[in-house]
DNA sequence: CTCGATGCAAACTATTTGCAGGCAC
DNA sequence: GTGCCTGCAAATAGTTTGCATCGAG
């Protein structure tokens, strides 16, 4: 049994959320792919995998999932919000290319020292955090 | 003349664009809070001061001022999008609570490092960056 | 004068929600 | 069996757009 799924059913068991196979089957696709997903890439991925879950369904998963721990949103993108599954992964930052899209991760251990600092002064309890930087990448500089 | 208008002045004339009373309502109505506003409260602060500009053109005018660089979109929150203007203030960072929304500002020089770094190792033209730490602030920690 | 901008209302689209079964527990 | 969950379709809401008209250059 994969680690995800032994968090969601923790998750859901702890106050009085149902195990479903849609539920199931929503964490076993994200956390198949290694991109930034959108909920209608999620949806279009798994009906053609012949697992019909409604639209509904995911837009109402992925809420769960994200307070979870298991998913955060990345990046919102002309109105679409993009997610990737965090679990089982280094905490990393983005580096996008504003004209093709292209995301390059990269992580940033300053940024703890960040949180602490901040925590001190603002008496902030800390959640997390978001870095994301922007601007052309090599292929778009030329055109 | 405030310096943000003869941006925005120059921008539009370099491109065969039209400086209107519209567009500089809603600059100067932007420049004139200190907040981080959306396209509604833009709208209905003019309202109330009698200038009835249509959303469609402070909708039409804000991509336009984030070319320019005058301002920025710093998050969106339940769909909505919070900008501020950026034109004369020294870039920073936010610190936002998820419980009450409200957001600290500050400023981390070491993110200059972060930038060059990234543009050596990934060949990027940085545009810029956004950092966001999210927690809880003190009041709500108490609850 | 000319063409870009405005206002209005309608269109769009990602996301949410009400409701009638269905199924996890 | 109970009540949370699902699917469907309709509703919502921020944002965009078509079109007739206006006005900046």
């Amino acid at each position: 049994m994969s680690d995800e799924l032994d968090i969601l059913r923790q998750y859901l068991g702890t106050r009085s959320m149902r195990y479903t196979p849609e539920r199931e089957a929503v964490v076993r696709e994200i956390f198949s792919r290694h991109d930034h997903f959108t909920v209608e890439e999620v949806y279009l991925a798994l009906y053609k995998k012949r697992r019909h879950i409604s639209r509904a369904s995911v837009y109402r998963t992925i809420p769960i999932l994200v307070d979870a721990g298991l998913v955060a949103p990345v990046f919102q993108e002309g109105g679409i919000t993009r997610y990737e599954h965090t679990y089982g992964h280094e905490h990393h930052c983005h580096l996008r290319c504003l004209h093709c899209g292209r995301v390059v991760e990269f992580s940033e251990p300053a940024l703890a020292a960040v949180e602490e600092r901040l925590a001190k002064e603002h008496g902030f309890a800390i959640r997390g955090h978001k870095l994301e930087v922007t601007g052309a990448c090599p292929t778009c500089q030329k055109m």
